[in-house]
DNA sequence: CGCCGAGTTGAACTGAATCAAGAAACGTGG
DNA sequence: CCACGTTTCTTGATTCAGTTCAACTCGGCG
């Protein structure tokens, strides 16, 4: 489970930054290495949210329950992927958001205190926070320039182009809450633009 | 034009790290203070963004216009608001978005190269800058719920909750363009909501 | 005083939601 | 490996929230 972190450290650094021993060994003894069956929780509504979990292996989902009873999708998340409720983390606040395996999964979980920690004194992770920081900030101004100025089709030509990976991986009915509209406008859309 | 930007810095630290005279006298050396005229841009879509941008004084409006010549604004920035765009910054790619003065405004502006140089090095601009990204990240994770959740009227009403200050300052219109309605459906709302 | 941008209101229209019913696809246990 | 139940996807009919188009009001500024 570590080499995929170690290989995303790399990616991510562009090798510039290449770990020590030590560096590693202190990697390896603050993160908590976790096993999540498919239908399982990582988070549920209500707890507090304390950990950065990286994803090695799986999918997850992070959605919120509206008072009407129905999901959104904030998140999913793949490998080489981060998840967590910033928000509640950031607060302390109970989270608004659960988070589900939606296959089995393998993650990296660390603290808050400690993920600032080694980000403060490791250079090859304080890079790579960046990098997941800036990666973080483009693709948010996107997904809302896509909510408040796309119509439904072009919400999910625009999914497929930006995470065709994703796709292939979990349902359709989820891919339209995250996009903010129904399964049976998603299905339609589907076939009415096959072959776009 | 500094005394705003100081205040500023100490009210995001609480005070734990008043800055010294040094650190005072660089800070004003990499800022440039600009004013802006009402209906004036600071950023034009197609230029690249250089600097990050503190509002003292006034307001302006990031945008973006699409292939059919809408406009949808990503952002208001009114006092103590920092604005520009950061995909441009980060990516160096001309920007899609254009930000223009909504009044009179007062701005202190940085390029990222400085930026990033008094952040490591000025502990109170380091508490700043952690303060104004985690204020970010929930603003965001809440704006995209909302996006992909609320009603017309929810989206207008959770604005008014969360921003109060800004609707008094800038046109219905767009607000309606923020939230991603057009200007009727806002301007029934209102009427149909007076009161709540 | 006249014009222009901002806001309002009405009527017609439409994209997407809702409701309802089947058809595939999938996984699990026998 | 098949049979069964469950979940996912599709399709149709209907409804509705929000858009579009158009006309009119109001307030401010030149």
């Amino acid at each position: 489970m570590f080499d995929i972190f170690h290989n995303y450290i790399l990616t991510k650094t562009n090798n510039k930054h290449p770990l020590s021993e030590k560096e590693l060994e202190w990697i390896k003894s603050v993160f908590v290495p976790k096993k999540l069956r498919k239908k399982h929780y990582l988070l549920q509504e209500g707890e507090i949210n304390k950990f950065h979990c990286f994803v090695c292996k799986g999918c997850l989902r992070m959605y919120r329950v509206d008072e009407k009873g129905q999901e959104h999708i904030f998140q999913f998340a793949i490998e080489n992927w981060w998840t967590g409720d910033r928000e509640s983390m950031i607060s302390g606040n109970p989270s608004k958001y659960n988070i589900e395996a939606l296959e089995d999964s393998e993650l990296l979980m660390i603290t808050r205190a400690d993920m600032d920690e080694i980000t403060e004194k490791i250079p090859a992770i304080k890079l790579m926070v960046q990098n997941i920081q800036q990666n973080n900030v483009i693709a948010t101004q996107n997904r809302i320039h896509a909510a408040i100025s796309y119509t439904a089709e072009e919400k999910y030509l625009n999914f497929v182009k930006t995470y065709p990976d994703i796709i292939q991986r979990v349902p359709q009915q989820m891919i339209a809450s995250y996009l903010g509209i129904t399964r049976e406008t998603l299905s339609r859309i589907r076939k009415q633009s096959a072959g776009k």
